[in-house]
DNA sequence: GGTTATTGCTTGCATATGCACATATCGAGC
DNA sequence: GCTCGATATGTGCATATGCAAGCAATAACC
């Protein structure tokens, strides 16, 4: 196995660049249509995140099952939009080391302003990749987040099939 | 459509979440694999793509075309690998706008040693995700990929059938 | 062959990502 | 209620990523 042959192996066989190069042309994609929102599609899904949990607040543990992020890098991504005004971080009262992050008014209102934007995209992404192709591509990522070991409530229920 | 409406839309459907998500746990499985070498899963793709070039050497431009990478962050993710003297960075010398990045016979022993740590992590990855599941996957993110505009070469001849 | 448009790349700025390590808090035993 | 291990998070460091603006070299046009 000389290193052409590596090379030759990787190109043809590796999962990380594959998923990685595929999720950078779609970010990018999402973040053009999003530019008009002053988000950035990391942001948006962040803000989303936060949204579904009870009152619009979730902790911050529950944020890294859920995106599947390092903490310490949730940390990070929660100082612009916290910066932004969009979320605010507490402490948990029962736990003070746990922290909450909480959508605000404008939290709120940015979510939903974003999301026909962010309906763009989709809908572009969903033209250039077909039906089959989104399709499948959608479960595909789905089955690997699951056996990854993403939280339940972070997928849609498992297909029964 | 309410801020919770949203919130559970971009749950359900968002692509680049689900690709970011996704290619960030795999991410981890392969540079936790990679440790041992040196160098990141990202690190060993450049090499990979550089090692696949006539005399093991690419044009920048071609880089970007087949990792579907901004040609800004190309630069500075060569500066790693060039700085660890596994590449050496040059003009063309009949358009002298163009750089090209050469492996050096270091670069060339990094991958050739790195390919069995990048194939502990491959293994385990299919044994995750099962045999179906990577397969699926594969298809799924190289028909994507293709869709979105990557440059022939940078995959598998397209499957005829 | 000189002007202009285009191309290839770099730099400045900002965010995204993760690991190792440090810190604060909590819970279990004693 | 003190100690110790476990848990939740923050910080320092390094890389990854992209856009906008700039620079240098080439190509296109007249």
């Amino acid at each position: 196995m000389d290193h052409l042959d590596a090379a030759r192996l990787l190109a043809a066989e590796c999962l990380c660049f594959r998923s990685r190069r595929t999720a950078r042309a779609i970010t990018r994609l999402y973040d053009a249509a999003l530019r008009p929102t002053g988000l950035q599609a990391t942001q948006l899904t962040l803000l989303g995140a936060i949204a579904l949990g009870d009152d619009g607040a979730q902790p911050m543990g529950r944020l890294s099952d859920i995106l599947a992020l390092e903490i310490s890098t949730l940390t990070r991504n929660l100082r612009a939009i916290e910066a932004a005004g969009l979320v605010t971080i507490g402490r948990s009262p029962t736990d003070r080391r746990v922290r909450v992050a909480r959508l605000t008014d404008a939290g709120r209102t940015r979510l939903e302003t974003a999301l026909p934007h962010w309906n763009r995209a989709h809908e572009a992404l969903l033209r250039t990749l077909g039906e089959a192709g989104a399709e499948d591509l959608h479960k595909a990522l789905d089955t690997a987040s699951r056996a990854l070991g993403a939280a339940p409530g972070a997928l849609p229920p498992a297909d029964p099939a």
